[in-house]
DNA sequence: TGTGTGACAAGCC
DNA sequence: AGGCTTGCCACAC
């Protein structure tokens, strides 16, 4: 990932690793956080995330919270039907069953 | 320059 | 099982 995902952010590890997300999976942000070499620094994630939405070129709704659930209040429903489309199966109530689309970054 | 908030995580009750 | 509290870093006012 050298030239790629807007390096001129200081968030491009954490692009990169969100890029790096396969289809049909998703990703917690304390996850990508670590594998982005932001131990615990989940919320630095969800606000670089955020700025995506203004560039929208990494898959940013692969990107849901511990709990499975979709926390973002911005376009929950455009990251739910995103997820449906790659076929990871949501809840009528934005949840997610890790168990079955956790990506761990480390498999696959 | 300092305070407050945020698409969170982990721990405790 | 769910809800509350603390800690972390970056950005807006």
């Amino acid at each position: 990932m050298d030239g790629s995902a807007q390096s001129d952010s200081p968030y491009s590890a954490i692009y990169a690793v969100v890029s790096q997300i396969p289809p049909g999976r998703v990703c917690t942000y304390g996850r990508v956080a670590a594998l982005a070499g932001l131990p615990g620094q989940a919320r630095l994630v969800g606000y670089a995330l955020h700025a995506l939405l203004h560039h929208s070129v990494v898959p940013w709704w692969r990107v849901i919270n511990r709990a499975g659930r979709i926390s973002n209040v911005y376009a929950a429903d455009e990251q739910r039907a995103r997820l449906q489309a790659e076929g990871v199966v949501v809840d009528d109530n934005y949840l997610i069953d890790l168990a079955r689309f956790l990506w761990e970054g480390d498999e696959a």
